[in-house]
DNA sequence: TTGGCACATGCCCATATGGGTATATAATTG
DNA sequence: CAATTATATACCCATATGGGCATGTGCCAA
């Protein structure tokens, strides 16, 4: 997911599914190389695909970036004002109990 | 931020500012490699750096990742219960348009 | 059934990456 | 000032990674 083209194959796939040549052309990349991406996209579960006569349709399947979400999301009080009401509060207990 | 050892580093950062040697212990690798890893993350900004004495104190920068956050958060719809209701809502109102 | 698509796989190569060891630098202590 | 501690940097090396090219395979159309 650190690779940015495989960040693109998502965004690409983010409103539908997709034949590979598709995304060929969105990535402006040889298709061996995207059928390599997809195949670790595939292998890491965050696409899946549907056979479709002779293309191979990808899709998405966001369930496997929630542990990623999960994880940045331990960080979200760093930078998130939504906090801010929350430590006051925090704060506020704390020195009750001294 | 793929980095297992890197993710290490920063969940141990979590909780407050830390010199080298703690994240040499708590990843088990050589000093060096450690400083290296922190350089990544200093350069990237999701660390940042103090001096005291000969010691350095590292500190987690959360706000670089709030790019991180924003990405997989617009996938979020693709898992998320939360957005159930939602997709309800815009059915209808797509269907009160015909 | 033969030719042409759409896609996957295999192989090669250059570069990037991460770990290891030795060493440099800055601050502290005696 | 010498020795020591805390950290950074420089090199080296093995492996991983991504792109390019050639080729294999399944499916459809004529």
């Amino acid at each position: 997911m650190a690779e940015p083209r495989r960040r693109q194959i998502l965004d690409a796939l983010i409103d539908g599914e997709r034949p590979v040549n598709d995304l060929v052309r969105v990535l402006g990349l040889a298709q061996p190389q995207v059928s390599k991406h997809l195949r670790v996209l595939r292998e890491v579960g965050v696409v899946e695909v549907r056979d479709d006569g002779r293309q191979r349709l990808y899709r998405l399947n966001g369930h496997a970036l929630k542990p990623i979400h999960d994880w940045v999301t331990r960080y979200e009080r760093t930078w998130s004002e939504r906090f801010d009401r929350l430590d006051a509060v925090l704060e506020e207990l704390k020195d009750e109990e001294m």
